[in-house]
This record gives C-alpha cells, structure tokens and sequence, in this order.
DNA sequence: ATGGTAGCGTAGCTA
C-alpha cells in the first residue's frame, strides 16, 4: 500500500500537478492539504477518471480544507474538529484491513512565537494539546492507524537549514516541538520518514516561495509528515520525499509530496 | 531588522 501526503495550496490551482503525482507515483491512497475550496467545487471528475473513486473532502472557501483520494474502499469517514472552530484540518476513513487514516492541516501559527501576543499561536499550542488528549482516551496504540498531513512543525535539528537560526522562528521553537514530540509519544508513533533516513540526515518538504532560488538557498523545513502506529511500522518497506515537486511547472506548491510503502 | 512570494477574491487575510 502506498500512502502520499501533500499540501498542495488550492486544488484547483494545482489540479495538473495533482495529476501527475498519481500518473507518476501511483499512490494507494492521497492525502491533500491546504485544498482552499468549498466541497460543492472540489474537483472530483479528474480524480475519478483516474481511478480515485473514493474521495472524502472538507473544504471552505478561502482557506484550510483537507480531503482523502483513494482508490480502496473507505469502511467509514469522519471529520474532526479542534479549539471549537469548523475550520476544515482534520479528516479521518477507515481503509482496508481496519487501517484508519488521519489526515491533518495543524495551524501554522502566524509570525510571533508568543501564545500572549499571537492569538493563531496560541491556537497551534491548543490544537496540539486537544489532539495529545485525544488520541490516548480515544484510541489504542495497538490499532493499526496511519497519521500524515501538514503538521506544520519541524521537530528535529536536521529537519529545518539552521537549527540555531530557526529556535525563535515558528514551527521550530521548543515549546512547539515539545508538543509535537508529547503527542507523537501518546501512542507511540512511529515517525515513517525518518525510518528510513537517519535524522543525523537534512530532509526538507518544504521551502518557502519567498526566496529568489529555492533550489540554490536550500532553506528548507521538514513539516510534512508520515507517522504509523506500533502494528503497522514491521510493514513499512520504504518512502520517498519528492524534492523535484518544488520545480514543477507551471506553479509548484511550496511543499512537495510525502510517499511511503507498506507491505499489506 | 526587514522584505521577499503566493492564493483567494478583488481588500486584506493567511501562509
């Protein structure tokens, strides 16, 4: 089974690249971020015609939105929400074999590190705690369970170009990655990503579009992410972070796919 | 310390 996540930055925009992501790499299952579009305008046809039958989305207008493509049959689907806001960020399916599927847009937190000051930072330190309690009262470790989406954190020192530079800079302070680290510690899951490069390594999904040359610069920041439940990390066999994404034309999105393999 | 770009939707917010 093979597993892609990707922020793509309006589907519709980026409907091509969607596209060719499945032509290229044949993903089981696709998971969208970032999707900026209510669900009666999500384009389904070209997703359908390629054989993605099963899509679950949650969009508005504007901003956020996540949806789920697959070409297994969901059991069931479901969407959550955090910090009492309907803010399209989370939906979930059961896929075969009783796997379920979270896939996640977490607040990427504004400017200011500080939850005083920067009301969207103290909604990505909210959203995280909500979640960490979640997860353990209402789910097993010893459920086979796939978490993947835009985190929108980067928790270790090779996963961002500076890690001294970025320690004040949102998505890499300490206070962030502690929340990060608690809620991938509640149900011990397995980073899949980092299974499979050392995180003595720098891996990067994302750079920003405010730079001259991403490619030459090469400031980037791993916040796209693959996580696994206890049970299913013996059936990982690989993954693939596809750099080259950043340099599709026309338009790239400024994060690129995740892909990971597992021998089901 | 600042500004740089992109998408939505057509001003200004969000990233």
């Amino acid at each position: 089974m093979r597993i892609a996540t990707w922020n793509i930055n309006s589907v519709r925009l980026r409907l091509p690249l969607v596209c060719k992501l499945l032509d290229e790499q044949a993903p089981d299952v696709l998971c969208l971020q970032e999707t900026k579009v209510v669900d009666d305008s999500f384009p389904t046809a070209e997703f359908r015609d390629r054989g993605y039958t099963h899509i679950h989305m949650h969009g508005m207008k504007s901003y956020n939105g996540v949806a789920i493509l697959s070409r297994l049959p969901f059991a069931s689907v479901d969407v959550k929400h955090w910090c009492e806001k309907q803010d399209c960020r989370h939906v979930l399916a059961t896929l075969p074999g009783g796997i379920e599927i979270h896939n996640l847009y977490i607040p990427a937190g504004g400017d200011v590190p500080d939850p005083a000051v920067n009301d969207k930072f103290a909604h990505k330190l909210r959203f995280l705690d909500e979640m960490r309690a979640w997860f353990p009262a209402n789910r097993s470790k010893d459920r086979p369970m796939i978490l993947v989406g835009d985190l929108n954190i980067a928790p270790l020192e090779q996963d961002v170009w500076s890690h001294r530079q970025l320690l004040d800079v949102v998505s890499h302070t300490p206070v962030e990655v502690e929340k990060l680290t608690a809620l991938q510690r509640s149900l011990d899951w397995v980073d899949a990503v980092r299974r499979f490069v050392p995180d003595s390594e720098k891996l990067y999904t994302w750079w920003s579009y405010r730079s001259a040359d991403w490619a030459a610069s090469d400031r980037g920041r791993r916040l796209d992410h693959v996580w696994v439940t206890p049970p299913l990390a013996p059936a990982l066999t690989g993954t693939r972070v596809l750099r080259e994404a950043r340099g599709w034309e026309p338009k790239p999105s400024d994060h690129v796919p995740v892909l990971v393999d597992l021998a089901l």
